[in-house]
DNA sequence: CGAATGTCAGCATCACTGATATTG
DNA sequence: CCAATATCAGTGTTGCTGACATTC
């Protein structure tokens, strides 16, 4: 009983309803509606165990990023079009990892424009202990088991794919 | 070719690899992800499509919600308990539509405390509209039929059940 | 020189905390 | 007096535009 707050009914396919008595039925209206929800729960869930290290889900993605790489560092143009971010929303990101700790910057070696993030130990000793809480609580779809999960990944994979993020490899025989 | 910048290769389902080889299979990460991107892709579409009304998703849906009320107006925490935000926030977007001539506040009648927001002609004129164009790209997802909305719809309202957003009705038999 | 990389200033949205005036 | 409603001030994030210096 934390949140007496809670609705008798599921006000998505309430307007489900109305919507569908007004102007016909628009199954995409609930779908983004329920999207929209369901980002704002789990951002809402991680953000929560992230905090205490200083970290939001973006600063984190970029960490393990750089956890990923060989070298344990990337270029900030890299770093953006892996995450799919902005490239003053990479600046940010790596200015608040930078003042944490937990990356370093340092000049490209291979080219003179670019600057490389580079993961301290602290930054990798964060990481660590974050995901294995992270994975505790299964980033915040505790109650989903790994087929609903992938139920997930399968169903939305076309958006992104529409949005071209990237390109189909299996999928294309030739070319 | 508008976004030259595709990835040759799908981020998600990379990350999931490398995850799998480092810390052990976690479908919930690549889930997760997904919703992120998800959203980021339709909010931008819709946003997109409502910026020529001045308005946003989130001032789009508070008109919506007027719109279905009879009388065309509602107490603001009655606005904020529906679309699920917090009461500053809710402020705020009457702030926003007030000053567009969308809607009007109103001292609420029954409740000296409550304040009615309630949608004006031109508040009307420019969900109708809006609503059309939103119908016509299928809220951004033009590429997903009835079914797969559905499914979606479907898919996360598990989520929002566990994050206490309402009851179940047709689960309890009794009570 | 044109293109790419990164940074900075600035603007807008949104979420939340804390404090506050008003009313039930 | 306590609870609810709404507002205001202020903070932290993210996303984006435009401008700019630097370098390939």
């Amino acid at each position: 009983m934390p949140k007496p707050l809670a609705l008798d009914f599921d006000p998505i396919a309430r307007a489900d309803e109305l919507w569908t008595r007004r102007w016909g039925s628009v199954p995409s209206m609930a779908a983004i509606t329920s999207i929209m929800r369901a980002h704002q729960i789990l951002l809402s869930r991680v953000d929560a165990v992230l905090k205490p290290y200083g970290l939001t889900f973006a600063r984190y993605e970029a960490l393990v990023l750089l956890t990923f790489s060989r070298t344990g560092e990337l270029s900030l143009s890299k770093i953006g079009e892996r995450l799919m971010v902005h490239p003053t929303s990479v600046t940010n990101t790596v200015d608040r990892l930078e003042r944490a700790g937990l990356v370093a910057r340092r000049p490209n070696p291979l080219d003179g424009r670019g600057v490389l993030a580079s993961i301290t130990a602290r930054g990798r000793e964060a990481v660590e202990d974050a995901t294995r809480e992270l994975m505790a609580m299964e980033f915040g779809l505790e109650e989903y088991g790994a087929d609903q999960c992938r139920q997930v990944f399968e169903l939305l994979r076309p958006l992104r794919v529409a949005a071209g993020d990237f390109e189909e490899e299996g999928g294309t025989p030739a070319g």
